[in-house]
DNA sequence: CTAAAACTTGAACAAAGGTTGAAGTCAAGT
DNA sequence: ACTTGACTTCAACCTTTGTTCAAGTTTTAG
């Protein structure tokens, strides 16, 4: 069997891999966005399909996605995604950052566009009468 | 003088015609982002321009600056800007979000791109011996 | 002038996304 | 088997960006 594909590393064996706390790690547990295990004792075990899962999850925060809504981005990802699968989360993704960046655009056109909304100086009745 | 430049409104005044609560007006202020005078009875005055502020202060939010952030975006704004200070405002916006979406695109790549860092399965070793 | 409405400050609370610490349990080396 | 380091949960705390409330002051209309 594939070692990467075994849920064979700890809280910390994650965090250190991912780049995170393991307070972060076990807060991603807690709210399900990533699938660890459990040993016998009680303990979480992880495997690179969790790591994968935390890189989709800074990246969407980043897009600006709360926690739900990467819960609700991961939640049809099954154990042991595929190609496919995991692109599928990729594609979403880049959806979600797309609309961001139009709505913020869109919010920019809105203050520096061609009516200068911001522009009050000087020009609403005549200067100095 | 124009009434628009004149520091006439209250905390209300400008909290409705932004369409923000009284509260995230004082705040505001007490961060320094808005440029606000005082009565000789201690209230607060605002005018235009502070509208004006607000919307650039929503915007940059959501390119995603902190409020320190948009306090040095509008550190060098000064009282009664004129078109080519705010233009000036909107083009340091406009370079923020920018720089905000190639970070986003970058990351983006990095997940999604030709290597397809979170496809781990079933290629790292022959399956099933 | 007075009463009501709106203003002032400060402190407490909220939600998100964690971090830190305490007390106790598990796992690994010898 | 025992010790030590890492793990567990829970609760308290932190930062950001506000909101809400209480007590007291200012403004404004009559």
């Amino acid at each position: 069997m594939n070692q990467l594909l075994t849920k064979s590393m700890t809280v910390s064996d994650l965090a250190s891999a991912s780049r995170v706390n393991a307070s972060a790690v076990r807060f991603y547990d807690k709210h399900g966005l990533i699938a660890g295990e459990r040993t016998s004792g009680n303990q979480r075990r992880f495997s690179e399909e969790d790591a994968c899962r935390i890189k989709v999850i800074r990246v969407a925060q980043r897009v600006g996605l709360s926690v739900s809504e990467i819960s609700e981005l991961l939640i049809d990802l099954p154990s042991k995604p595929s190609s496919a699968e995991w692109a599928v989360v990729g594609a979403k993704l880049r959806a979600a950052a797309q609309e961001r960046i139009d709505q913020l655009n869109h919010a920019l056109d809105d203050l520096t566009g061609p009516v200068q909304l911001c522009d009050v100086s000087n020009s609403v009745d005549s200067p100095e009468a």
